[in-house]
DNA sequence: AACCAGGGTGATG
DNA sequence: CATCACCATGGT
């Protein structure tokens, strides 16, 4: 019996158009598929704020509660943003249902590298490339996951750029040489506090602040994290007048981010 | 068909 | 430290 459940603030589909993940995709109107942690998920929203999970009840509960970050009450988050902050306050109602995905650290790292200068589209185009040309079979579905560091620290350049990776391609295998080595412990830097895990991660060759900030958000569950981006650059310059003020917005700011990164760009796509 | 994209690096003031 | 050209491909 796959797992159903009532959940308030939750938005599978704005989840996937967030640009936080790269491998969810629609499987019909009210349903979306991910791969992740070697396993594969379909979400279908049944209305009325149910949904039902369509995978095991014990990878529900080992995997996708944690992923989906289900236990967090984002209506008190909501309600309990910075006062006096208008722009902020419309972000929320814009972004409502969006919740920060805990992903695998690996996978975060290499697809946030892949990110830099690319759509949410090409993005996603390279990383589905990787995984069908690298990465190892799931069980359910003909995705395939996403590839190992060991797997991608052994291919030449040429190999990988078939994917479309362009000049990120020596990025992507310094990374996966750099985790194959041991030089780089994802799993060890889970306990790291936020500036040693910022700057380890900075360590890899391609990896900058941006790109780290979205590992630390996404991959390592630091929701106070607030990657500056373009799309935040603008809105700190054109609302904020030059002061960000994630500073002031707390344990949450990673989400506040989130939400005020879905406004300023849906604006802007509207605009076209 | 130009133009730009959830940036980073290396070289120069 | 601030700025800047350049990076390789794919989408619009």
């Amino acid at each position: 019996m796959p797992p159903e459940l009532t959940l308030d603030e939750f938005d599978p589909r704005k989840i996937m158009e967030s640009g936080q993940c790269f491998r969810m995709k629609p499987l019909s109107a009210d349903t979306v598929e991910t791969v992740a942690f070697g396993r594969r998920v379909a979400v279908t929203d049944l209305g009325g704020r149910r949904f039902r999970f369509d995978c095991e009840p014990e990878a529900f509960e080992a995997v996708w509660r944690d992923y989906f970050d289900l236990d967090r009450d984002y209506r008190s988050i909501a309600e309990n943003a910075p006062a006096g902050d208008a722009y902020l306050a419309r972000a929320i109602g814009h972004a409502r249902g969006t919740r920060i995905l805990r992903q695998e650290p690996w996978e975060t790292l290499c697809g946030f590298i892949l990110s830099q200068r690319k759509h949410l589209k090409a993005i996603r185009a390279c990383v589905e490339a990787l995984c069908d040309a690298f990465g190892e079979p799931v069980e359910g579905t003909r995705r395939r996951a996403f590839p190992t560091p060991e797997r991608l620290a052994a291919l030449t350049e040429g190999e990988a750029r078939l994917c479309g990776l362009g000049y990120r391609t020596p990025y992507l295998l310094a990374a996966a040489r750099d985790v194959a080595s041991g030089r780089l412990d994802l799993a060890a830097m889970d306990r790291l506090p936020d500036e040693e895990l910022l700057s380890r991660l900075m360590g890899v060759h391609g990896v900058g602040v941006k790109v780290a900030e979205c590992v630390m958000l996404f991959g390592f569950g630091r929701l106070s994290r607030a990657p500056v981006d373009v799309w935040i650059r603008r809105v700190i310059d054109e609302v904020y007048l030059g002061v960000s003020p994630f500073e002031g917005y707390g344990a949450y700011a990673g989400i506040y981010q989130q939400y005020l990164f879905i406004l300023r760009r849906d604006e802007a796509a509207k605009r076209r």
